[in-house]
DNA sequence: TTTAGCACTCCGCCTTTCTGAGTGCTAATA
DNA sequence: TATTAGCACTCAGAAAGGCGGAGTGCTAAA
């Protein structure tokens, strides 16, 4: 049973006049937008389908309407109009990508908080392996008496490093043998294919060092096996930005706390794999506490071999063209930066839009 | 002019209710009090002097009596009655405590994550240098084809690193060659100790390597410079668990705003140096929107160079006792965990504690 | 098929009333 | 002189009542 293109039309204006007034749209409020030129008693009767159809729902019987979950749905998939960011948007928009290289983890976090500001809506944002972490390289510094310096390189051009401290004395010798041993056996390897029969061999050609085995190995296994690194959430205070949270102070804080649980623990494993971006509107969403409460989220990709995820959380009623449009921005610059090998370029402007003051 | 010790008592018993109620405090809740044997009328005087004296305060005339910053700053300084743990408080935290000694930032915000549940509050963690940071030990490592791990390690333990990708080819021993000189003349040196001159005998010294200068020197620097580590704040919803916050969801919106920006990133850096605790109560804070709120911090040492602090966001009116005796508890086995040249062990029961099942 | 008109519904807002907790004062009591 | 009982008074907040207006659905005309 398809729409007709005026029940298109009205959905669309409904959806978008909500979306900015968080209140229910009635007949009039249509009737007078400028590219409507039927009645306020057609949209009535249009509005009255629309409703059985399951599309909208009624607060009460005298009040307007209000785009259903299924209603949204249908606007996201179908009828959402590219949103084109005004040449302010882009600017500050750029403004804020200009982020120092800094550690990768804090980038993330930075990023999330610019995601937050520019949509004025709680954001997070992880990191996430594409694909099975290997180690890359090993080594092993002495940093004083008994102080050991672990380095791991990981695909994805990932280094982590470990301070050890041990009572027994090692020469340098030994650890430069030690190292050779890692290298040799354990690059490109997964978590699983370390077998213990393999870290037998390596303690025994491991000499002096061996004492040092197990500890390189917990933290080796331990970085191979994060799936992805943490999640960043910030600015959930903006959500009391929105009418919805308004009063429900109450409601607001449940919202958060499952979401800082439950979502943020499920989602980015779950979710975001196929497409690039994901809307996930009101009842669609795990817990029950996140009814009214939708998530956009986007990919972007880091490197190699890991990806990154940005979302935003809002009432179910947000705009989410206009979101899309900001993630998809930043998404798109972001995966640029991080493209020519680690070394962050500053994002070029779009096309159509002049550069100059 | 003292108070007596009626006065005391009375005013004592004011704040202890109104901490866990909320709610203005009238005369006859005190008079039902166990261990007060005067009739509500006499309190009835002696809360009028109190008042005049600035220490409590009437929301109206017909209301109880709310203790006043004035007020709640004696209660702290003199009143306050020791908060002993629970033994189900204290299984609990320790539990909490047993958290891996995994990245050293993850460590901080996830401190702060328990801290916030404890208290049932917003919390925030930052790491400070206590002295100037020297470098210690520096490394180059070859890790593929024009990719180097810089490894920089400074005092107080804290190990960088950063991926350096370059377009030029250096070969093992000129890494060698420059590590050895950068060994040889940057460590122990503070940011300002490292002149040009110095940087520019490095380069000389350098030889095929001397491209390398710049950005293992900008890194360094970077390294050196940073006073505090990133502030992690969480748990900002839980205010809205507060009454005084319930309705008012703006007002805990603008507090946020206020304490992302101003107070964290002023008050670390001002605050917690000398005492162990902290208080900052309403109006003594810095910015006008946190007049209502209140800060409880608490130092905690950290290995050697770095010190730790957590504090506590809340309403005035909140429960100083509790939240001390808990930060307290925080800090005292954090520190532990750390003394031990960086090994983190399981913190003791307190005595008087029986530690079976 | 669309539209004008009309009776009806019902939320949100305002005002009014009422209740009860709490006060300050005065006069009696120990 | 310090304490207490008693009483009139105050005032915030809840409960109840009473509009007004936005919006609907339906009917009948264009």
């Amino acid at each position: 049973m398809e729409l007709t293109d005026r029940q298109k039309q009205i959905l669309r204006a409904i959806v978008d006049i909500y979306v900015s007034t968080a209140e229910p749209v009635g007949s009039k409020a249509i009737a007078a937008l400028p590219d409507v030129n039927y009645s306020s008693a057609t949209i009535r009767n249009e509005m009255a389908e629309l409703t059985q159809m399951g599309l909208l729902e009624q607060p009460h019987t005298s009040a307007g309407r209000v785009p259903s979950p299924a209603g949204y749905r249908l606007y996201i998939d179908e009828l959402m109009q590219d949103y084109r960011l005004s040449l302010d948007e882009t600017r500050s928009l750029n403004e804020a990508l200009e982020l120092k290289s800094q550690e990768f983890d804090k980038m993330m976090s930075q990023v999330g908080k610019l995601v937050s500001k520019m949509t004025d809506l709680p954001a997070y944002t992880v990191a996430t392996r594409r694909s099975e972490a290997v180690a890359k390289h090993f080594d092993l510094i002495m940093a004083g008496p008994g102080s050991i310096i672990l380095v791991l390189m990981l695909s994805g051009d990932e280094v982590k490093n470990k301070l050890v401290k041990l009572p027994v004395r090692v020469s340098e010798s030994d650890l430069k043998l030690l190292a050779a041993v890692l290298n040799a056996s354990l690059t490109d390897l997964t978590a699983e294919e370390i077998t213990g029969e393999l870290l037998e061999k390596i303690t025994r050609s491991a000499g002096a060092a061996s004492p040092l085995v197990p500890l390189v190995m917990d933290f080796t296994l331990e970085c191979l096996r994060k799936q992805h690194g943490d999640v960043h959430l910030t600015g959930q205070m903006r959500l009391l930005g929105q009418p919805e949270y308004r009063d429900a102070a109450g409601k607001a804080q449940e919202v958060f706390e499952t979401l800082d649980e439950e979502l943020i623990t499920k989602l980015p494993a779950v979710l975001p794999k196929d497409g690039p971006v994901q809307f996930l509107v009101g009842p669609e969403n795990v817990a029950k506490e996140l009814k009214d409460t939708s998530v956009v989220m986007m990919r972007f990709d880091i490197g190699e071999g890991m990806q990154g995820t940005i979302g935003v959380v809002g009432p179910t009623r947000m705009d989410y063209a206009k979101i899309t449009a900001k993630l998809g921005y930043f998404a798109e610059n972001l995966g640029r930066m991080f493209q020519k090998n680690g070394q962050p370029t500053p994002p070029a402007l779009p096309d159509g839009t002049k550069n100059e003051e």
